[in-house]
This record gives C-alpha cells, structure tokens and sequence, in this order.
RNA sequence: GUGGGUAUAGCGCAGUUGGUUAGCGCGCCAGAUUGUGGCUCUGGAGGCCAUGGGUUCGAAUCCCAUUAUCCACCCCA
C-alpha cells in the first residue's frame, strides 16, 4: 500500500516522458501562434465555485469531486475541470478591462472521483483553453481551429470533429418541451436510466446506447429545429467559417455536454481507437458563466483536451515510441588522479553545452566502457595518469571506433567540432 | 455506484490433478589473462507467489474477504 500510487493516478517518467514533452512542446508553440497566454490557476479552488459553474445536478458535482474542509473550515476542491478557475481568475483580476478577446491557455492535472477505465483515471491532464470577450461566431471557429490545428499537426487521422448547437436558456426550454412531447407515452417503455433523464436533463436521452431507447426516440425533434433565429444564425456562420478554413466536420445533434454552463455551440474531437471513452477534446461556448460566477456578462468560449487520451490516440496510430537516451560524450577513468579530474572536465563540458557523462560510481573501465554504450554516448574517452601528466586523451567514435586525439584543456572546441 | 477478467523477480511470462530448495526470457551486477563498449559464453543478486483469513498432513495452486489493476456501464477529457 505504503509503494502503491493511489488508485486511479499514474506515475509519468522514463519512456513516456518524451511523448510528453513533445506534445507540450507543440501546444505552447501553437498557443504563442494564436496569441493564446499560458494562465496557471491554483489546483483546488472554494468548491461553491464548482457547484455554480459545472452545476449542482451534474454528475461531476454531485458524486465526482474530492472536496474536503481545510484547518481553517473552508470546503475545499480540487479541480475537476479547469474553465470555472480560469473563469475566476479572469473576474478575480479585471480582465474584462483590458481590450478584448482575452485568450488564455493551460495545461493543468485535474481530479475526478470515477472508478477508472481506458482513457479514464482520477488524477489526469487537461490542455485547455478559453477565450473571453465576444459573442460572435468567429470566436468559436477561432477556439475549434486551435484543437483542429494541434491535432493535425500531430498527424492524427483518426479524429473526427463533430459540433451542435444547445442554443441559449430559450432554445433549451423550448426543445426540452418539443422532446417530452415527442416521447409522450412512450415515456413507460424507456430504460430506468432514461426515465431519470427525462425528468433531470432530456436531452440526455438522446445519448442512451440501448436498442429499445434509441428505437423509440428515432426521428425525435433535432435541438437545431429549435433553435431561435440568433442562436440559427450563430451556428450556421461557425459553419460557414469552418468551411472556409478547410476545417471538417460533422454536425450531430446527439452531442450533448454533461457540464450545465454550455450555450449554443458545442462540439466534440472524438476517435474510436481508444476504447469506450473516446472524446478526446470537449468544449463549446458559456455565455452565462462569467455572469454567473459573479463578474460582468462576457461571451466566452473554450474547450478541455484530454492529455492522456491524446497520447493513446498517437499510440494507437504509430505504436510505442522508442526510448533513446543520448550523450554527446562518456568520460571515463583509471586511477585516482583520472577520477578525480574526469569530474572537474565533465562539469566544465556541461558548462559549455555539451551533454557530457562521467563515472560516479566506480566502476571498471569495461564496466565503463559498456555503461557508455548503454546511455547512447556518441564518443567516450578514458582518463587516466598518462592522459593528464601528457595532456591528451583519445575521443572514441562509439560507432565507427574512429579515434580523435585532444589537449585536455582543449577538449571542449573538439568536441564542439565532433558533434557539429 | 454496478458488472466481468486479472494479480508470481525491475519488465514480460511459465508453474501439471494441491506435494518438499518457485522457474524462463529480457534487464541489472561480475568475470572470460591484468586500461576500452556493442556479439557470444560463464557465474551472481533479486520473490512473504497483492494483502488478510479459511480448508488440508501439506496451498502460488482450492474457498472467502479486502486492495489494486484491466475492460465495460454511468458520465466525462
């Protein structure tokens, strides 16, 4: 127990690391295109502001959060979502002053209480983002693109961009009415679940993966039918621009989001290469929720992209990535002498940008020798009492075998010509 | 919260109808004429067989519980 992550957590090191990297790599650098700044907001905020955002009848909020009271009787959350903190902090610090939109991104550890499953775990990593500030469609194909475009340029194929439009409170309330009277007397038949869906959230319904649900709600009203003639318009210019940004799509009126701060645009990256939970980024816009949480109404729009699922994504597609670690040189040594100044010639090779490797432990110069090997150095040299009264060391080509001969205190210019 | 599979060395796996010192491959460490790697060979270290109970003369093996893990429902990223 005492050597065991808690459930649902995982430990990310070693071979996954560089996967890791790289995908944060090309985020920041996509981001900086966009004009999109990083934000890191606190990893627990109060947990009012979860029950207000996400909303007190969602799943989240109602059986999924880690909240706990902190020494000073405060009720405390972990994040299960990042769009309320970054909310916040945008009320928190005025930034509905400066000129408009605001673009902010991040890549924040996240925490929900679920039991755990492929592509699901408690503790996991969300890259998002969020921008505040207007209400016009451009600002949805804007947020879409940044996922469209991140996507594509990790050369994923297998992802399918699907958008609907919830419409605004109005809509709702209309189209939740138009699908009551649609089921009717059929509301006997539905499955238990969908009969609580009915009454909590219908839309919902629409979701449900039993053949008998989905035969009875076959050719139920679309949310699209009801939408106002704003939020119409609204929809159909997102599509227009999409369309004349080369960007693909499939309009799905079944999509329908779990979090109770979404308004008219929604829309879904979903693959099916990675199991049952195949929503790899979710987003769409929230109209109401800087509002709600208190500050002035701003239009905002933004999505959550799973880290985890994306990286099973890319495997799925290009298997493993092999793990090579690489050094430019191993400096090995014979003797105390050697020893003693294979460390003082390491770090000063460090210092001038080499990746340079020496021993700490100890070992036999085979056992050196075979170490070098094993951590991918690209030459090795061994230094011993000859090398330092004479002032010169054989650099080994590791692959070739081909020798090169250096001053000590020239080591450093020959190596930089080595490995140019 | 519900359902099914799994749990043996750092990793991947064997382990017969219950039977005595629990194996294999990879990895790790050390050697194969004394200051040079990769290939090969030899040797070594490393396991409370997930944990706790039970059945039995005897349990890695059978039973129960717990925990973790994998997969699915629910829901989401």
């Amino acid at each position: 127990m005492l050597t065991q992550a808690p459930k649902g957590t995982k430990d990310i090191f070693g071979a996954d690391m560089p996967a890791w990297q790289d995908i944060e790599a090309k985020m920041r650098s996509l981001c900086k295109n966009f004009g999109i700044e990083e934000i890191r907001t606190p990893i627990f905020e109060h947990t009012e502001l979860f029950l207000r955002s996400v909303g007190d009848t969602t799943d989240i909020v109602q059986k999924e959060m880690y909240t706990f009271e902190d020494k000073g009787n405060r009720s405390i959350t972990l994040r299960p979502e990042s769009t309320a903190g970054v909310a916040r902090a945008y009320i928190e610090h005025g930034l509905h002053n400066n000129a408009q939109p605001t673009k902010l991104f991040y890549i924040a550890p996240t925490f929900r209480y679920e039991n755990t499953q492929a592509g699901r775990q408690r503790q996991f990593h969300q890259f998002g983002i969020e921008m505040f500030g207007s209400y016009s469609p451009a600002l949805d194909a804007e947020v879409i693109s940044v996922a469209y475009e991140l996507i594509k340029n990790l050369g994923i194929e297998s992802i399918e961009l699907r958008i609907n439009s919830l419409g605004g409170p109005e809509c709702r309330e209309k189209y939740n009415k138009a699908l009551k009277d649609f089921i009717g007397d059929n509301l006997s038949k539905l499955c238990p679940e969908c009969k609580e869906r009915y009454e909590k959230n219908p839309l919902r319904v629409l979701d449900c993966k039993n053949d008998h649900c989905k035969e009875i709600i076959s050719g139920a009203p679309s949310v699209i039918d009801c939408l106002g003639e704003e939020c119409k318009n609204h929809f159909d210019t997102l599509q227009e621009i999409l369309t004349e940004m080369g960007i693909k799509f499939v309009v799905d009126p079944m999509i329908v989001r779990g979090l109770d701060y979404y308004t008219k645009t929604v829309f879904e990256f979903v693959t099916s290469t990675i199991g049952a939970q195949g929503t790899v980024c979710g987003g769409g816009r929230y109209d109401n929720l800087v509002e709600e949480c208190g500050g002035p109404k701003t239009g905002a729009v933004g999505f959550g992209l799973g880290m985890e699922r994306l990286l099973m994504t890319l495997e799925a597609q290009n298997g493993k990535a092999e793990y090579k670690p690489v050094r430019h040189i191993y400096l090995g040594a014979i003797g105390n002498t050697g020893f003693i100044k294979s460390q003082a010639i390491t770090f000063s090779l460090r210092q001038n940008g080499i990746i340079a490797e020496c021993d700490t432990v100890g070992r036999s110069v085979k056992a050196q020798m075979k170490y070098a090997n094993k951590i991918g150095a690209m030459y090795s040299a061994i230094l011993g009492d000859d090398e330092v009264k004479n002032d010169n060391v054989s650099i080994k080509n590791m692959e070739t075998g081909e020798i090169t001969q250096s001053k000590l205190t020239d080591l450093v210019t020959t190596m930089k010509g080595l490995i140019r």
